[in-house]
DNA sequence: TTGGCATATCGGAAAAAACCGATATATCTT
DNA sequence: AAGATATATCGGTTTTTTCCGATATGCCAA
C-alpha cells in the first residue's frame, strides 16, 4: 500500500461520494444483469450520479483502483468497479498502529 | 471532523513524515526545558529536519491543526506541536465502518 | 464489416497546493 | 525600551490537480 497515493486518491469529494455509494451499490445503483454486489457499479451510472464528464469519472476510477481501493471486473463491454474492503480494513488499521 | 480536511492533510510527504516523528517525540527531538512526550515538538527543530524553510513548515503545522490531527501550546517563545492520537483512532474508526 | 455503445486515454485550460523570501507578531533579556 | 529569537502571516512563482472536449479502443449486433 502507498500511503500517498492512498490519501490523494481520498482527497477529493466526488471520489469520496463514489466511494460511498460503491460501499452498498444495490441501494445506488440499477441492475443491468449483473449483480452489483457482485460486480460493483459500471462507469456510466456512477458518471450520471456525480454528474461530471464521462472522461473525468472514468480517470477517478482508474485512480482509485491504481490507489487499490477498488477493483475492476470487465463485463462486455461494461467495466464494474468495486469497493475493495479489505483494502479500507488495511487502511484504518494502518492509521491507528502505524501513521 | 472534516474528512476531506484531514485527507488533504495527509497528502503530503512531508507531512507524514512529521507526523511519524511526532507519534515518538524523544525519539527524534532533542529536550529545550518540556518534556516532549508532554508537548511534542517544536516548529524550529521539526523545520531543520525536514529541510524546508521556516514559512513552509509553520503553515504546514497549521494545516495539520486545523485538520485536529495534531494540537498546539505556545510555552514562552515556543509553539510545540503534539500528535493528537484521539483523532488517529477515530480516523481509523471511521475509514474501517463509515468511508 | 460497419455502426453503435461503453469505456479509456490524450492534450490542455483553469484552479488549487507547494513552497519560497520578506515581513509581522510575540516573547524573553538586558 | 531595544535587541534577539521563535513563530506566524503575506504575496508571489512554480508545480500539481481538476476537469473538460476530442478522440481512440474494445465489444457487440445487424
Amino acid at each position: 500500500m502507498n500511503e500517498l497515493e492512498v490519501f490523494k486518491a481520498l482527497s477529493n469529494q466526488t471520489r469520496l461520494q463514489i466511494l460511498r455509494w460503491l460501499r452498498d451499490p444495490d441501494k445506488h445503483f440499477t441492475p443491468q444483469g449483473h449483480s452489483f454486489t457482485e460486480v460493483g457499479g459500471c462507469v456510466g451510472q456512477i458518471q450520471q450520479k456525480c454528474g461530471l464528464t464521462q472522461s473525468t469519472v472514468s480517470e477517478y476510477l482508474a485512480l482509485l483502483q491504481r490507489a487499490g481501493l477498488v477493483t475492476a471486473t470487465r463485463r462486455g463491454q461494461w467495466t464494474y468497479y468495486k469497493r475493495n474492503d479489505e483494502a479500507f480494513e488495511q487502511l484504518g488499521k494502518f492509521v491507528q498502529s502505524t501513521l
